[in-house]
DNA sequence: TATATTTTGCAACACAGTTGCATGTAAATA
DNA sequence: TATTTACATGCAACTGTGTTGCAAAATATA
């Protein structure tokens, strides 16, 4: 297995597990997010449901992953690729759902930008997805 | 029963039933999103479980209602303000959560910015929610 | 290698959401 | 208003999702 999956869990203080090796590599070799399902039922391996519910969770709590919530109630998760720390996220970054093929992407090139809120509010996270069609999709 | 509801019901081409014409009721003197438990449950009224899930997917087909996504993944229904044909939503605006109370707010009074997608990329619709503190819950 | 700690997988459970169908209710027609 | 037709409701049953407790297995540490 990849050395670098091996590294990102140890930089994590998590113990270097089959399901997490697995689990980690999935996302480092995919661009795409991936939702629950998509990593259960994933070609070649199985893994048991709990496993993977607390491994997803662990991997977001140390901040290797994170979750982007979706107009039809299906988490999906991916690779944080800024330094996040512990419990604290700060992608500063927003994702793009494709209506045709479901890929989920971040798109990091761009900054997200300010949004307004009413007097006396505290704006402390801006979630912003976008739904359309993949340039892949359009060519078809 | 308030008549503004039925008038609703009946520009919409859907029968007047009492199930119906009590949850929209709840819309019409809430404020905020509510959840399919708050419906649910509501004080003093108990319906059907699948009666509420028909409900309210008949008034989002209607355009009477819209969903707000939300990072926790339970989904809140809110009334539609502007003029939402069948199945073509264009609620131009976004979200609000306050972390505290857990009220969802529609912030009808600010404009969705404009994001930017990948060439050849389409962008359909942008979902943004924002989440922070509202101004009730900074006092306290 | 032996021990302490963590992770895993199974079983069982709680809850969310869906479907089919018989019954009840509202709307349309005469 | 009475009757017919179409639609909405509620129940039962089922699937899927996510959680918890606990014993067994694997990992980290000395």
């Amino acid at each position: 297995m990849d050395t670098r999956v091996h590294d990102i869990l140890r930089r994590n203080q998590l113990s270097v597990t089959a399901s997490r090796e697995k689990i980690l590599n999935l996302f480092l070799t995919n661009t795409r997010a991936l939702a629950h399902a998509d990593i259960e039922h994933k070609a070649g391996e199985r893994f048991d449901r709990v496993t993977v519910y607390r491994t997803l969770q662990t991997f977001v709590e140390k901040g290797i992953l994170h979750t982007i919530p979706t107009a039809d109630n299906s988490v999906r998760y991916a690779l944080c690729k800024n330094d996040c720390f512990e419990g604290h996220h700060h992608d500063n970054h927003y994702h793009f759902i494709c209506s045709a093929c479901g890929k989920t992407e971040c798109l990091e090139e761009f900054v997200i930008p300010s949004v307004k809120v009413p007097k006396e509010y505290l704006a402390n996270n801006v979630e912003i997805v976008v739904n359309g069609v993949c340039a892949a999709c359009r060519k078809k």
